[in-house]
DNA sequence: TTGTATGCGTTATCAT
DNA sequence: ATGATAACGCATACAA
């Protein structure tokens, strides 16, 4: 491994020298400063960042967290779509990125004692289960924190729109004369209880009673449950005419569980989803759903996290919306 | 922060003792280690990698390289899996992972340079382009690596079955009576000429003749570049009765192009996929396609990489065949 | 404009 | 059994 001193005793400056020039410091001599950035190349210097990140306090490395307990794990292809634009985003600002987990070997660390570890300058929250004590105790700890689509009191957050995202479907699921709404939410998170909330309300507005029956809880990203809840749907007495899935993939459990009872969509039953993965277009039918900004929430996350890190004495915590769109599809049949 | 230094002072010892102690060394008295190890755990002291990285020489840290340039991005179920797979097993050995990229903010490095910026002890070459120069510079440098889907001279590799699946892929269709077997590949990489390979010569092997218009381009995880392929085969004036897509995702393009012109899978059309993701199972029809192992390939190359770094005077590069299995699905019609 | 000295937190060597 | 000291590679305050 090449040195900043290997390059000062190949210059005959001092060490420190090398290291002002590097770092392109005004007060070296522009010839010296060529000479040594040759020399450096000419070597195959590399600096090392955890020398620096020693010296400095700053590691330029932030942690990502997915906690995949809620169906939140990487392979879900909204988050994935997440830590792609975040990963982006955070190298075009010079930052690597680290997974933050719990129980690293042997150690037995928390998210918080993690992120230490590693001298984290900052961790972006994409996907975990907000009650933990552990994310709790990250989150609200001293590390720059953003969180994505829960918000810590006084912390920055980057949200999906879920209220209007929600809004906006039932609102186009009503327009094409729907009035028996039926919803397979996830678990009880609380972005699914804004969904019911936003869902409910909408329904209201609109001057929709959504019968208690109509509202069946399973699991996000979990085709088989959302099969179930179908199922329990379609043995209803008076059956819904659309079914709200909990998100894209979701719906394909219930695609099946349709079929299996002669159930053609959109025909004999409309659905939409939610997300808008690029799966969700590429599906025949097209599927109706509402795209979440998953690559601009990654981005915006990345973005803010390394404004706080690197101004934290004038830094505002904020919690932005990322709005999404309807993708109109062609589940939903109008029965206007 | 709370150092060894903080530990020392409380303990009325040096620091050298409170390393020593702290890292189990025998020749520390069993009391005067527990004192430590209680006062260590009083102040909340966490060890800090960076300046134990500096001295040891050794991070605890293992890179990821994904260079998404052939549809190999994070968002591919396949990858992201094989990641998943790393992630937790790099981290049950202690650990952590970080991206390797080109271009970390202004500095321009290559992957190499990358991953020595880091201190990375070794390097998972996830999916990359392997006649990439910088791709070939990480993967002979003295950087322990392990890639994934092709091996370089003396280096340890994980490889996925592709001449065995293509294999079980052609003669299951043969046994369900097909004849005439397209084959729609994606782009030209060493995989792809596998794949190929094997589907002309199992093809050989079992009397099949392939007319060349039978062989057509596309490009992997692009639903739509499938979707021309398969329009040109269905304008062919003698079609096949079967067709194989690049991947899973791929067939999607497919069936939208089939049901465009009004031909229906199987009952129409047989087709297959390759990967075998959750996806594919989950479809109605369910896809015919070929399992590979992706969590068994990151668990493989995790482990394998670990087992390079901390025994590297022993090391005898392996290359590694994870095999995957057929999944019959129901997407292939039996016209024997 | 350049150099000297120091320390970031840790571990390893060698005394004691 | 414990401690003093040096070193990992780098950046910075301060001296020259």
């Amino acid at each position: 491994m090449v040195t900043i001193t290997d390059i000062s005793k190949a210059c005959g400056v001092s060490r420190a020298t090398v290291s002002k020039a590097l770092n392109g410091a005004p007060d070296i001599a522009p010839k010296t400063a060529e000479r040594i950035r040759e020399q450096a190349k000419a070597l195959g210097y590399l600096p090392n960042a955890t020398a620096r990140a020693l010296k400095v306090g700053r590691s330029y490395n932030i942690g990502v967290l997915f906690s995949d307990t809620t169906g939140g794990g990487i392979t879900h292809e909204y988050f994935s779509q997440i830590l792609e634009s975040v990963k982006a985003e955070a190298e075009r600002l010079g930052y690597d990125i680290t997974f933050i987990s719990k129980d690293l070997g042997a150690m037995s660390m928390d998210y918080y004692e993690h992120a230490k570890y590693r001298s984290c300058d900052g961790v972006v929250i994409a996907s975990a289960d907000f009650q933990d004590p552990a994310i709790i105790r990250l989150a609200t700890s001293e590390i720059p924190t953003v969180t994505l689509d829960y918000t810590f009191d006084s912390r920055t957050s980057i949200l999906s729109d879920n209220v209007r995202g929600m809004e906006a479907l039932v609102r186009f699921v009503y327009e094409n004369g729907h009035r028996k709404l039926a919803f397979i939410h996830g678990e009880m998170t609380s972005v699914t209880q804004k969904r019911i909330a936003s869902f409910r309300k909408t329904c209201a507005t609109l001057g929709i009673t959504v019968p208690p029956e109509y509202i069946r809880p399973a699991v996000y990203h979990d085709p088989r449950s959302s099969g179930l809840a179908t199922r329990a749907l379609l043995e209803l007495p008076n059956r819904p005419t659309c079914i709200f899935y909990p998100d894209d993939l979701s719906f394909l459990g219930g695609m099946s569980e349709l079929e299996r009872h002669g159930v053609t969509v959109p025909k004999d039953m409309s659905v939409v989803g939610y997300d808008g993965i690029p799966l969700s277009q590429v599906l025949r039918p097209k599927l109706t759903t509402y795209r979440q900004g998953a690559a601009e929430m990654g981005t915006q996350a990345a973005r803010l996290l390394v404004e706080q890190i690197e101004h934290p004495d004038t830094w505002l915590p904020q919690n932005i919306m990322v709005e999404g769109e309807l993708l109109p599809g062609s589940t939903v049949r109008n029965i206007g």
